[in-house]
DNA sequence: CTGAAAGCGCTTACAG
DNA sequence: CTGAAAGCGCTTACAG
């Protein structure tokens, strides 16, 4: 007998009990739930049934055991630059609500974990059976970054990652077109009459979103005959605080400049706080734009063009991409094309 | 001979590899590994060498089938108000950070999913054993959320939620003190010297947040001898269009005015919006408070005062006492203080 | 179309 | 302190 010390769960039903009831075999049960095409139309009917009566959800632990299949992806989502709590990047929160949506959709779990990029990644997850595969969220210093995707790679482990797709990288990445993105935002400035572009944001090697949207922004000043000024780039990590600081760089150095392309909507939040607060105004004196798409640029004063990244596209295109790697299907590294949304910081 | 069509993973060590290379029993690798105190010194470190080298991991489900626990726990967001992909109040984004954080301090994995809360719920989590108990967040109408608590509850689900804690409710929930931080936002806007204070949320008990706010607000009033107005009062839910059209109907309502309590910091930005678009100057004409504490309140413009709310330790709170209930031990319902955080909107 | 049986990789009484 | 053995709840060849 048990001890009815407070409201005790019944015991969970197994398939035997469902067997039981339903007059069959447990291993006939199992093959209903699993939509197995041999099984007798009444006899499913029956199953079904007992399942519904008995509330019976199948046993994760113990299907998984057998298959050898989580049925679960992780995601490792990086916050290097930010470690203080709860200020990660808005952008990769709605990735996060893409991903969660597309494994949902694709009949998975998802296991969130947050990772310092400089620690051990939690790969085991794979090891430990808890997920069939990796997605990687999050950028930080590539260079650094490589070595532990080669690593994943040399271990056979599953991932797909976001971020910059370049050549002869290890594993599989799905990530914006981000010269395309920087382009959009050339044109757009030349069109409305700028000339004098500054950047905000690393434009290295080392972080080679930003440094291909620079040099995608260059590109297009140069169809016009102008180019990108070294002089106004001034280096600055995905946060508000660092926009305003680079911002505040970029004035103190005295070299005039009519526009900013932010490489981050955070940077360009920050950007025109430091620029207000200078007695610059936005758009007249100086034009804005960030780059992407994060719920904030619409409500920023004034509200901010920027480079919208699709994000449910890219949460979709991660996780179909990391199925078929473990289902050992092929699949390879897609980038995705961003759009310009126009608003009053550039002149509307 | 296996077909190396491609970098074929090696396949996985077992306990019983483990046990093989160490020289003992597989019950013994077992028990090493579970920190069980019956292992000879000298054993242990042979085994844990083994394991270090073969990188050994202990097999999740097999660990779970065998314990009945899952070692994981699962988050229900729930995001009625607004379906539409990544608008996810940021308020429970930051929660979701503190939560994950909260879960890997525990030893405990943690699954997120989003629901609508019209849905039936993902409750059967626990059903198939993929977690030992649920988090609830997200806030919604709260009568029809009652009675899904009571459904929870009397199936002998373990879970906790974030919300308004009420007398009789069913369940634990873990919350903020809003009728405090209403009051809070009541004195200051009063020792600012305002009279006619507007509440822009829902005031009522489907509500029951946004309804403590209120009173809490009007409880500070009627210390100094005032009260709120509920003329000056218009429903809204936790977005940025929704305080946008309260805003605006608010001025079209023509009663005077010269501060907004908004219920939330998404309704403030909206409702400043609506005033700047109005010619109203913010704080000049009207002072505006939020509340949540989000990211963006220190963005917005002007910076928005707001009550800021504990999610680190709404995150402890919520995992603790949720695994307090996973393991039998009693655990209770508890409100966390708030803060005010003043900024520019409300006169600095 | 169905059932009996093996086995996935652990954990933990039980016996020594 | 250690090992042999049972068993967690499934899935899937195998035999009929």
């Amino acid at each position: 007998m048990q001890e009815p010390r407070r409201a005790k769960k019944k015991t969970k039903a197994t398939s035997m009990d469902i067997a039981h009831r339903a007059g069959v075999s447990q291993a006939t049960v199992s093959r209903v739930l699993r939509g197995s095409p041999l099984v007798n139309a009444e006899t499913r009917k029956r199953v079904e049934e007992a399942v519904r009566e008995l509330n019976y959800k199948v046993d994760r632990h113990a299907s998984s055991l057998r298959t050898q299949r989580a049925g679960t992806l992780a995601l490792l989502l990086f916050e290097d630059p930010t470690p203080d709590d709860s200020h990660i990047n808005p952008f990769f929160l709605s990735m996060l609500g893409s991903i969660t949506r597309a494994c949902a959709k694709h009949g998975h779990d998802l296991l969130v974990s947050f990772q310092q990029l400089s620690d051990d990644w939690h790969a085991d997850y794979e090891d430990s059976m808890k997920a069939d595969g990796l997605i990687l969220l999050g950028y930080g210093d590539y260079i650094a970054y490589e070595s532990k995707l080669a690593h994943l790679v040399a271990q056979g482990t599953h991932f797909v990652r976001w971020g910059a797709v370049l050549q002869g990288q290890p594993g599989i990445s799905i990530g914006c077109d981000n010269a395309a993105g920087g382009a959009l935002v050339g044109r757009h400035l030349i069109a409305r009459g700028r000339r004098k572009v500054a950047f905000l944001g690393d434009a290295s090697t080392h972080f080679p979103e930003f440094f291909a949207r620079y040099c995608g922004c260059d590109g297009a000043l140069r169809e016009a005959g102008l180019r990108m000024n070294p002089a106004l780039q001034v280096d600055a990590d995905s946060s508000e605080q660092s926009g305003y600081d680079a911002a505040r760089t970029l004035i103190a150095r005295g070299h005039a400049f009519d526009a900013i392309f932010a490489a981050s909507d955070l940077i360009a939040i920050g950007a025109i706080r430091a620029l207000t607060e200078h007695g610059l105004r936005v758009p007249d004196d100086v034009a804005i734009v960030g780059f992407d798409g994060t719920p904030m640029a619409r409500f920023s004063n004034p509200p901010l063009t920027t480079v919208v990244q699709d994000t449910s596209g890219a949460g979709e295109l991660l996780v179909a991409s990391l199925l078929r790697l473990v289902r050992d299907e092929p699949a390879e590294s897609v980038t995705l094309m961003p759009t310009l949304e126009v608003r009053a910081s550039s002149g509307g």
